[in-house]
DNA sequence: TAGATTGTTAATCGATTAACAATC
DNA sequence: TAGATTGTTAATCGATTAACAATC
């Protein structure tokens, strides 16, 4: 893309301007780029180099360059990225301008927990509804909110203009919940609950199911065992043996 | 494959077997058939087609049998799969069959609700010691459990056998915990802390960031928002756009 | 045998990576 | 100008998918 010209910057004039289309790779490492630019931006850095930023965000300098390049980027060749520009970019394309409120369904353990997480303020959201279907649970105080029953969800979805609706009931309750938010007009889901979900075209869904992250990293155990209790290898054979899955340094390790 | 041999069955005579090289991939979805497949022998079903399990975990039936080819597989044409011994196969194949240790560290608000969880128990995994830095926590109980001081970590993972170390403190603290769960020989690490780890060869981190889940939906949320947007389109112009980011049917959607 | 369904093939698609020309 | 670093190219790799031969 020659000069800076690109679809969607900021300060656009008139109508929304379309979004650059951006693989879903990219877009999912976007968040782990802007927390690394506020860390840089605390800290008093004006510039980054691309091997710089891919370092603070555990990925390699050509995969992060050929990620901002989607959005346009607004690199100087031979100096780096601006920091505070980058910011700006990136929380125009992810949305972020808004502070987008976020509906939480289910305040058991999880969902408890999930109201009072600071992470979320803190990083462009606002809790603005606690919902729970246990009339025992309903008026509960907590984090500031007061819990209500589900049957509201209609009535404060549109007073609190609710943009998200985060599921943390059990698997049963998961589904009706999530045919309940589809219906007053909720197009984006967080779903802790383990299980699938159906919604209609238009709606996305994103699931965080902690179980399985476990047994992701149960099966990486279980190899390496195998692998160190290979015959007549005994010890530490993990480094020495080909094909191992020996992890390289900073994270990223297996697909995150 | 042919016939019923493949690499690293149950019953194994003798040395551990080696296991099967698993895509990345798949490993990640073998999780979330195993629970279709255990909600499936709960109702009474002894079979089931690719097709059908395949609608039960929210993937195409190409992908399922492509994934379950990578474990020998034990489907039988024109009839489908048996469900108790596909269960027992990919427990197998996940190291499920012993049910690992499990530390977690930080025990603030996310780590107290992760405590509590009970899919970790259902599903696996034991949670055998909470740690903290803060010595106003330690000493506390939660779900049966003491909470202990970080110093503690090298004596109790012995004792308890800990293989998993689970991360759930503040960013700032992340990677100081990280290595000390690697001193101690942990060489699976659930980080909750938004921060990247760097650990050493052979030691494997996953993350989960809550934020990073909502900031992915929210530029999905933007994105839908530029499209109804568009000049002279108005109103519902989202399932009528080309190329619009309509998600199809069962989940999936956008990568999980 | 006829019908059903697996396991595999091969084509396609998207993501990653190294290398380097462009350019500050 | 010389040095540094971006943005892009092109090669490679891994994952997805449809189609179908094998086979129960």
């Amino acid at each position: 893309m020659s000069q800076h010209r690109h679809p969607g910057a900021p300060g656009r004039a008139g109508a929304v301007p379309a979004l650059p289309d951006l693989p879903e790779a990219t877009v999912a490492r976007l968040p782990e780029y802007l927390r690394a630019l506020h860390n840089l931006a605390d800290t008093g850095h004006e510039t980054v180099s691309s091997e710089g930023l891919a370092g603070a965000a555990g990925v390699n300098s050509a995969k992060l360059r050929k990620d901002l390049s989607h959005l346009g980027s607004y690199g100087t060749r031979g100096v780096g990225y601006d920091v505070s520009l980058l910011i700006d970019q990136i929380e125009y394309v992810l949305g972020l301008t808004q502070r987008r409120a976020v509906a939480l369904v289910g305040v058991g353990n999880l969902g408890h927990a999930l109201a009072g997480y600071d992470g979320f303020a803190s990083r462009g959201f606002r809790i603005a509804a606690l919902f729970d279907a246990d009339a025992g649970r309903v008026g509960e105080e907590i984090n500031g909110l007061i819990v209500r029953h589900i049957d509201e969800l209609a009535r404060v979805a549109v007073e609190e203009a609710i943009a998200i609706g985060v599921i943390a009931t059990p698997a049963p309750a998961a589904q009706a919940v999530a045919d309940q938010l589809v219906a007053v007009g909720v197009t984006s889901i967080l779903n802790f609950a383990p299980c699938v979900l159906s919604v209609p075209e238009g709606v996305d869904v994103r699931k965080v199911d902690l179980a399985i992250e476990l047994q992701i990293l149960s099966f990486h155990e279980h190899r390496k065992a195998s692998l160190t209790a290979l015959p007549a290898t005994g010890g530490s054979a993990l480094t020495a043996l080909p094909g191992g899955l020996a992890v390289t340094e900073p994270q990223e390790a297996i697909g995150t």
